[in-house]
DNA sequence: ACTTGGCACTCTGCCTGTCTGAGTGCTAAC
DNA sequence: GTTAGCACTCAGACAGGCAGAGTGCCAAGT
C-alpha cells in the first residue's frame, strides 16, 4: 500500500550513507536503464569510496530487499521497495521553471468546452512527460444543476436537458406513460428549476426521495408528475465513469515494455478500462499526488508500470483524477511536479468557468 | 488504385493452372504465414504435379510480380499485386451461415443510442474477425432535423438544442449580442421548426443563405433575428469527422507487425486519426466493399496492413463507413462478407430508428 | 513441348565453443 | 570500518559447423 512519508518502508534501517548510495543508484538506473555496478557507483556517488566498499553496502541493500541483481554478475537494479523508499524519502522534487508552467497554462487556456479541455490536458500530460497521459472525466454527480428542461419527442418519450456548471450540457431521453403537452412540460420544468437549480446532482437525488413522499399527501397532481419525471431522470444515473488516455504509443519506446505479450496485456487493460478505473477510484480520496509503483497497483497488466496521479477539484470538491502511466523506471522527480501542477491548472480552469 | 474486377491486374496473362496455383499459394500463406515452397504446393494444390513443375510455374509468377522470395531458399510469398489478383479474381467468398448472422444481429439489436450502437458494432467487427474494427461516426450533415430549441444560458449566451433523427441530440452554445427573453427564444424556435423541421442539415444550410436575403426586404424583425441565430448555429458546422476503433490489441498478435517501430507508427496513425479519416473518406463513394491492400492505401503506417470497408446508409444516403484493419495476410474470404453484412445491419438498425 | 528427377547451390536457424568485459563475493591486510 | 586482490560467474558477441528447406538448371522421359 502506498502510504507516503511513513517510515513503514524501513528506510530507518539504513544509515545516511546507504540511503545516499541507494538514491544515486536509483537515479542512475532511471536515467540509463542499465543495472548499476559497484564501479560506476563509486565513480558517481560523490563520496570517496572504493568499489569494494560499495559492494558491501550493496550486499546489505540487497539483503533488505531494496535492490536485486538480474543475474550473478550484472550490477543491481532497484526493486519495487527500493523505488518506494526512493520516492517517499530520498527524492528531491524538481521545481518546474516558470517557462514550463506557462506552457502548460497556455494549452489549458486555449480550449473551451469540458470534453475538449480534458482531451487536451491528457495530450499535454503525455507530451510533456513523454509517457501516457490520463484524465478521468469529471464526475457530474458533484456538479451543480443550473437548469433543467423538458421537450416532447413523441407520444411516449420526452427529451430532458440538464445544464450543469454553465458550460456542460447533458441530454437524456425518458419514457413516459401518457402524452404531455408542451405547456405541461414547461410547467414541470419551471417547478423543478425553482426547487433544484443551484444544487448538485447528488443532493438532488437524495432530496427527491424525501419530496416524493411529502407531496404524496399534499395531492398536488402537477407537482407529483413533475417529481415523478425528475425521479426517472436521476434514477438510472449510475456514474458511468470514463477517462481519456493519450500517448499510449510513448510507452512503446521503453525497453522494459518491449515484450509484445506484456504490452498487449497493458493495452488491453487500457481499452478494457475497468481495472484502470478501479485504480483511479482508489486515488480519488488522496489529498495530493498518489503513486503506485509496479505491482503495488495489484493489477497484473500494470506490473512493469508506475502510475502517478493527482485529484482535481472544483470549489473544494474532488471531480476526478488525472495522471500519467509509464514504466516503473520513470523520472519521478520531474513527473510528480508536472502531474501536481497540471491538476491544479485543470482545477482552476474548471473553476473559472463554472 | 483498387479497381475491382477489372483485368488491369494482368490476371489474363496467367493460364488456368497458374491462377489455381497462385490461389492455393495465397490461401496457404494466409493460413500459416510461412513462405510456401514447391513441395508443399505440390502436395496441397490438388493437381498431380511434381515440385519441379511447380517451381517452373512459380518462377513465371515471380517474373510477373505476383509472388516473391524473401531470400534465396525460402519459398514464395504473395506480393501486393498477388493479393490484388487473389482478391479481385480468384477468391471465393464464403457465405456466412445464419448462425453468425444471427449473432451479429443480436448484438446490434441490443444497443440503443447511436454512439452506443457505433461502439458496439466496432467491438463486434473486431471480435468476429479478430482484427481491429473501425466505424466512422455518422455524418450528421445528411441527417434530418427533427426539432430545434433555444434556451437562455446567460445574458450573451444561448444554448441551442438540435434533435436529429428522433434519437440523436446535439447541443451547441452560441454567443449573441443582446439579451433575449425566454419568450423571444420560444418564438424564434417555433418559426425555425415550422420552416426547417424535416429537412437535412445540408439543405437547411443552403436554404438559410437564400432566406436571409429574402427576409431582409420583408423587414420582419422577429424573423430576421431568428434566421440570424440559425445562421450562427449552422455556420461553424464543419463536419468534424471521427471514428471508433476497437480491438487494436488484436493486431499485436500478428508476426508481421511484431516490429515495435512499425507497430508504433501504426498506433500513432490510429490516435492521430487524420490519415485514417482521409482513407475512409476515399471509401465513402464506393458502392460496396472496398479493399486497400498494403501500400495501396498510400500511407506508410499502413504498409503492412489491409483495410476492408463498406459504407452504411440511411434511406439510401451514405452516412459513413465501417470496416476492419488487419495485416495484409488476412482471411479475406471471411472478412469481406462480415464487413458487408455488418454494414447492412448497421444501416437497417439506423433506418428502423429514424 | 511439357514434365520430371537429380544435383549443386544457397540461405536460415540452431547449436556449440570460445573469448571478453563487467561485476560479484570473499578474504586478508591496512 | 575500509580497501586491494583474486577467483568466480555470467551475458553478449563472434565464428564454425551442421541440418533442413528450397531454389535453379540441366538432361532425360513422355
Amino acid at each position: 500500500m502506498p502510504d507516503q512519508r511513513t517510515p513503514s518502508n524501513m528506510v530507518g534501517t539504513l544509515n545516511e550513507r546507504a540511503q545516499h548510495l541507494l538514491k544515486v543508484l536509483v537515479e542512475r538506473h532511471i536515467s540509463d536503464g542499465q543495472p548499476v555496478g559497484s564501479r560506476t557507483l563509486s565513480r558517481d556517488c560523490g563520496l570517496e569510496l572504493s568499489p569494494a566498499t560499495i559492494r558491501n553496502v550493496m550486499a546489505d541493500l540487497e539483503d533488505l530487499g531494496f535492490v536485486r541483481s538480474p543475474h550473478t554478475s550484472a550490477g543491481r537494479v532497484p526493486t519495487v521497495r527500493g523505488y518506494r523508499v526512493f520516492v517517499d524519502s530520498l527524492l528531491q522534487i524538481k521545481k518546474l521553471n516558470s517557462l514550463e508552467i506557462e506552457q502548460l497554462q497556455r494549452a489549458v487556456d486555449a480550449t473551451q468546452n469540458t470534453t475538449e479541455l480534458v482531451q487536451s490536458v491528457s495530450t499535454l500530460l503525455s507530451g510533456v512527460t513523454r509517457l501516457a497521459g490520463l484524465v478521468m472525466l469529471p464526475r457530474h454527480n458533484t456538479q451543480m444543476l443550473r437548469h433543467i428542461e423538458f421537450l416532447p419527442l413523441s407520444r411516449d418519450r420526452v427529451l430532458v436537458i440538464l445544464v450543469l456548471n454553465e458550460h456542460e450540457v447533458h441530454n437524456r431521453i425518458i419514457d413516459v406513460e401518457r402524452e404531455f403537452s408542451a405547456a405541461d412540460l414547461q410547467q414541470a420544468s419551471n417547478l423543478l428549476n425553482e426547487r433544484f437549480a443551484g444544487r448538485d446532482l447528488l443532493q438532488i437525488r437524495n432530496d427527491l426521495l424525501n419530496e416524493l413522499q411529502a407531496t404524496r399527501e399534499s395531492m398536488n397532481v402537477l407537482m407529483e408528475t413533475a417529481l415523478a419525471m425528475a425521479g426517472k431522470v436521476f434514477e438510472n444515473d449510475e456514474e458511468t465513469e470514463d477517462y481519456v488516455l493519450q500517448g499510449q504509443t510513448n510507452l512503446m519506446n521503453f525497453a522494459e515494455l518491449a515484450d509484445m505479450e506484456k504490452l498487449r496485456q497493458l493495452f488491453e487493460a487500457f481499452s478494457e478500462k475497468r481495472e484502470i478505473l478501479h485504480l483511479l477510484d482508489r486515488c480519488i480520496d488522496a489529498r495530493g499526488v498518489q503513486i503506485f509503483i509496479g505491482e503495488e497497483s495489484g493489477y497484473q497488466a500494470l506490473d512493469e508500470c508506475s502510475i502517478v496521479t493527482a485529484p482535481y477539484t472544483v470549489e473544494g470538491r474532488v471531480l476526478g483524477v488525472l495522471g500519467v502511466i509509464g514504466p516503473t523506471r520513470m523520472a519521478y522527480e520531474r513527473v510528480i511536479p508536472i502531474v501536481d501542477v497540471t491538476a491544479r491548472l485543470l482545477s482552476s480552469a474548471l473553476n473559472s468557468r463554472s
